[in-house]
DNA sequence: CGTAGTATTGACACTCGTCAATTGGGGTGG
DNA sequence: CCACCCCAATTGACGAGTGTCAATACTACG
């Protein structure tokens, strides 16, 4: 009765070695946040080495932190130690908080730069700034539109129709950051993380990428995702061109690059 | 290659027919929102008689809307016919507005009231009703909470674990506000209903329930939930006493029946 | 040139979906 | 009051989708 069990599942495929770095670096550092050498300068600027949390579970994350370059990754492990990937996070990101209690893990998918916007109770930030109290309810609806978009692939969609979606929002998102090129974007992730964020296991994501590109939808190689055929792709993931995604599109408006340029410090 | 597909899949099953009543109000019905008798005095109440939408997919809610009594649930489709319920809702819960953007519909699932707590535009509420907006967010992030940990169930876990779940779920809730006796809750959905929201076929929804049964834990009938051995549910569910779902209740603490009462109309 | 992690592949097992038939209430009209 | 109907619940048989195990390439890095 264990679909998805396996007992040393993923991300802790050889239980013995270094494997699995974001994963085991949830729980086994000491040093809390992967805080290692802070801004040159600025104290409300943050450098993440990649693999290391940004916010660990439970800690209570004071402020509004935001993703200013890098990826990283939202993620929450099962006791046994299966893992979940919530969501990939951009440039412009919303990282702290999702919800004043929605208790999971970030981590830094590379070397990543995080800027903390506020500190401390942010109840009475709509009053005293409510360019950034806007901006942080941008983020964390779109946060959420996202989340529920994932509930229902997750429940009502097979492996490739996941893939295929997770591939469009990807590419809309970076399109978005402008990172994307004409047909390709990066996607620094292994099929181990896919896998996670799929709810998939390593070789049926394997096979399912294989079968895109078979299909001669995307290509998938050195951190970087080719998309050959966006229209077929966007069919396969259910979505109709003016769907979901391009609201989500619409939500995020006003949005070039990061909208929390204008909110910077108080 | 549908795994979840089958054209027909479920809340369409017998097309020409008249089932799955929830699902298809959602899409043929010519009056929108399903209020019929307004509430017999109040204009800030509004009855909804089962199985017809509150918030259909797409209509901009305006303001605050909560459930004052009754069930009902949170749903999305897909383009093929294919249903997803994201969750259930209780007396107390927010019912709108989920995110700005989130679009989904929200039934009936029996006889409810609705209560409008502010109407238009909510990006002042915090200033003018801090009460009220508190308590929005409040409701707002135990969505997202209850949201997140969905996505790790139906991605991370098997049909046993998932539907054990959300019956703890459903039991934390209903004792919050009070509905629910010692072993037992009131549960007022049918096998077809679970299945959109676990994200399974009707039929193993069944043989779940039934190997749940036999395994001594709960018993289902008559939209009643008996709760045999709640240890042992929440160690199927995953949840180890003093987990997730606890922090849930705290989350939503200060909260006996309902948080909108205080914040009433202005 | 080892060593380790990642990607691939094949073989096989198990979970879960699909099809189809049956049962058992709960209405409802005669 | 009974016959009928509709629908939820059940069950068995079978197949498709996905997970698991294990072995083999690739690549990068020291």
């Amino acid at each position: 009765m264990a679909q998805a069990r396996g007992e040393q599942f993923h991300s802790c495929r050889t239980p013995g070695s270094k494997s699995a770095p974001a994963a085991r670096s949830g729980r086994a550092r000491g040093p809390r946040a992967g805080g290692n050498g802070r801004g040159p300068e600025d104290p409300t600027v943050r450098h993440v080495p990649r693999f290391t949390d940004i916010v660990v579970e439970g800690e209570r994350s004071d402020g509004v932190l935001t993703l200013e370059a890098g990826w990283a990754f939202r993620y929450r492990l099962l006791g046994d130690g299966r893992r979940h990937i919530i969501d990939f996070l951009v440039p412009g990101d919303l990282v702290a908080p999702l919800s004043p209690m929605a208790s999971h893990f970030v981590a830094a998918l590379t070397d990543c730069t995080v800027r903390r916007h506020a500190s401390g109770d942010l109840s009475a930030l709509a009053i005293i700034d409510s360019p950034l109290a806007a901006a942080l309810q941008r983020g964390m609806a779109g946060e959420m539109t996202r989340l529920l978009e994932k509930t229902v692939s997750l429940g009502r969609r097979n492996a490739k129709e996941r893939m295929a979606s997770l591939l469009v929002e990807m590419l809309q998102r970076t399109q978005q950051v402008g990172v994307a090129s004409d047909g390709w974007f990066p996607f620094p992730v292994t099929q181990e993380l896919l896998a996670d964020a799929l709810g998939l296991s390593i070789v049926h994501v394997n096979r399912t990428l294989r079968s895109l590109r078979e299909d001669g939808l995307v290509d998938m190689a050195a951190g970087r995702v080719a998309v050959h055929d966006i229209e077929a792709l966007m069919d396969l993931a259910g979505l109709t061109g003016a769907d979901t995604l391009s609201e989500l599109t619409a939500a995020a408006d006003g949005r070039d690059v990061s909208p929390w340029q204008d909110a910077g410090r108080p």
